[in-house]
DNA sequence: CACCCTTCTTAACTTAAGTGAAGGAATTTG
DNA sequence: CAAATTCCTTCACTTAAGTTAAGAAGGGTG
């Protein structure tokens, strides 16, 4: 499972070994089952999460209703806002498939960008690129139709379609269950005539 | 102004004399006019932007309409798309207000960030932070109605409300300018009651 | 294999946003 | 200062999402 993160490093800086023993010296790797919970709402975490394999969401409880907002899968990465402001999570973080995942926190990345500071100019390349993807990955959610952004999810991520379950799809879409299966009945209908 | 950036960067990191006088030799201080385009839509631009005073927009042009996806005002910064793939730009950006910016490109970083490393942390930290904040407003977005936007938007950034055009903060809500307009008296009616 | 619980679909009704059009501010410009 | 343009509001109508409820389908467990 190593070779998965060093494959995915290796896109944006070259690693000697003595720089992978001490990645896997800090102990990242981890798995989890489907359904598990890795952060709860409330909580305090300084935990970061980055998906090997399989799948895992960000979900709110609002008005006693569960509400999915993000899927992060095979090389995705989370860091909660509780781990920068040390505030209570205001999202749970669980997994959708089992999953294969990293975990690390601030001090883990303080000694390795301390050791290896071409670390900190990954993280920082990775979290301009991650920003900028998100910062279109919004543009298009607030300019488009839920039926827009369905379909241009089905053409972009049609995997997720598949491995999620629909009631979390309908929330990510940002609408009600009952309108994604409407919508999609409406979809059906469309491309039959 | 000058100063306002460096206040900005003492957040963060403490600078020498000389590592300000760096920055200053970059000659990246500007201004721009109130309408006047940084960005044009198709443009194939390196160049990323730091509000020091005013306000500037992202917006793109649907089917001949204009829509306002993001705006950017003091110590708000912007490095489109295009500086990292090196497409044409998919948006225009622009100034909302007479305008006090940086503009820089990635040969002016890698030249900072290699003299004085802890720019580079500096940047990844601040990158971090966008990051997990466009994270909880894009979730507050997909989990709320036009409405809640709006009234959280009253509340958050109750100056963007005063300095921008209502055309420009409805597709920033999502929403057409009738809708907004709409809403609004929606809104006032309520409170009266 | 049968039961249970979760998830998905359908339907009828309500509410709000989209659309097209027109008129009224407000701001800019000659 | 008047004309022009841009921006905002209102209205009537259409379309789609929200809501509530009920039942069907699917998966997991004893």
């Amino acid at each position: 499972m190593e070779d998965v993160l060093f494959d995915f490093i290796a896109r944006y800086i070259s690693l000697t070994e003595e720089e992978k023993k001490a990645l896997i010296d800090l102990d990242l790797f981890h798995s989890a089952k489907k359904g598990a919970v890795l952060l709860e709402e409330g909580q305090r975490s300084k935990q970061g999460y980055f998906v090997l394999k399989g799948c895992i969401r960000t979900h709110y409880t609002i008005e006693g209703v569960e509400k999915t907002t993000a899927f992060f899968t095979e090389m995705e990465g989370l860091t909660p806002p509780c781990v920068l402001d040390g505030k209570p999570s205001t999202y749970a973080v669980s997994c959708v498939e089992d999953t294969i995942l990293t975990i690390s926190d601030p001090s883990m990345e303080a000694e390795i960008f301390q050791k290896f500071p071409k670390f900190e100019t990954m993280c920082r390349v990775l979290s301009e690129e991650l920003l900028v993807k998100q910062q279109m990955d919004f543009d298009a959610f607030k300019t488009s139709s839920p039926e827009q952004r369905y379909l241009d999810l089905l053409e972009k991520r049609p995997d997720l379609i598949q491995r999620v379950p629909q009631y979390q799809l309908a929330s990510f879409l940002g609408i009600q269950p009952q309108s994604l299966s409407r919508l999609r009945a409406r979809v059906v209908e469309k491309s039959k005539h």
